[in-house]
DNA sequence: TCCTTACCCAAGCAAGTGCTTGGTAGGGTA
DNA sequence: TACCCTACCAAGCACTTGCTTGGGTAAGGA
């Protein structure tokens, strides 16, 4: 309680991020905590000092990186774009998600099913709920302003439209060639004029 | 030798779609030889009087699935028909191997990565690259022949092409509402025609 | 000097992992 | 009768898993 100032850049972050790294790469139940220690260079007991149990490492990462996301989902809802402006923001902010926050994407990518099996994890049920909800809004009012072709199916544009953006993570890589907003201008230019000649 | 005209109904093949089915739940990885044989009711130790390991179950599985779907990739690649109705072949082909092999699909979907990793699912690694050709060379093709518009960065658009059709296996269910042309259709229309009103 | 805090090691436990072994029951074939 | 086959069980082995326990050390404040 005395350091409320400071950021905390401690261990603890540091091995967190080491952890981070890991579940992305082999995924979460594939990662032992041997495998998290070994790459710290200390023992796999010496990491609970730093942390309750494995679940709390995923758990710290995930809710904080959701936290950041929609804090900025929120902020472009709440503006006075048009849907359709909103929309390519959203699709913006979630490239840039990925280049900044690489790592946590691909657990939640990779893992979110898995972990919503336990209580602890039942936020990220509700998180896809609301995502879904923020996406087909905004189609809707696209299609009702008339910015978006009448007669597209919402629900499947939807499953098209946050699949294909999520999965990216899959084949981005942060510091390559491609900058996130390179890759979400291209994206939209496929996703709102098509490939067709 | 002596029934080589039956097809096999028997108990093995009906042992690798419950593993089929475990497997493409909850990963190779994170299913337990256990798992599968408390599906089948049996121990699991009986398991291995029908295979070898863990690792052949998957092995057969996805190698049939992929030598039946290159087989019709190569079929739609040798036929006559432009670039882009070559394009969208492969597209339905895809949506339809989702639907006739929901579980191979997902398994390779969720876990080809890890498999990559050992040297038996080498094959693994070669039919991404065949599979990368196949894409990257029709979508050259439909540039040159003026049906797709030019500039388009063909390396972008395939891993999104690749990436969409096949991510639908996490939201698709064989059976449902939608069959797979009707997925196919919609899909298509959007890829080649954009959103955009 | 004493105590606290942050950090780590060495050793190990209970549960679970893939896989092996020796054996049994029922059926077919010669 | 003798032999082999398919299909399975019961038991267990060697290993890995997340996590615990009981220490130890270095730095810093009172």
């Amino acid at each position: 309680m005395s350091a409320a100032s400071t950021p905390e850049p401690s261990r603890r972050s540091e091995l967190l991020g080491i952890a981070a790294v890991l579940f992305a790469e082999r995924g979460f139940k594939n990662t032992t905590v041997r495998d998290i220690a070994d790459a710290a260079g200390i023992l796999s007991g010496s990491l609970y000092h730093h942390f309750d149990s494995k679940e709390s490492m995923v758990d710290e990462l995930l809710d904080t990186f959701q936290t950041e996301l929609w804090a900025r989902y929120d902020e472009i809802e709440a503006s006075d774009r048009t849907p359709k402006q909103k929309l390519e923001a959203v699709v913006r902010a979630s490239f840039q998600a990925i280049d900044e926050h690489h790592s946590e994407v691909a657990i939640f990518q990779n893992d979110a099913a898995y972990l919503a099996g336990f209580d602890r994890f039942a936020y990220l049920g509700e998180r896809n709920l609301k995502f879904r909800e923020l996406w087909t809004g905004l189609l809707t009012a696209g299609v009702a302003s008339g910015e978006l072709r009448a007669g597209l199916d919402v629900e499947l544009v939807y499953r098209f439209l946050r699949d294909t953006v999520w999965v990216a993570v899959r084949w981005y890589r942060p510091g390559g060639a491609l900058t996130p907003a390179d890759v979400a201008d291209q994206y939209l230019t496929i996703l709102l004029e098509g490939i067709s000649q």
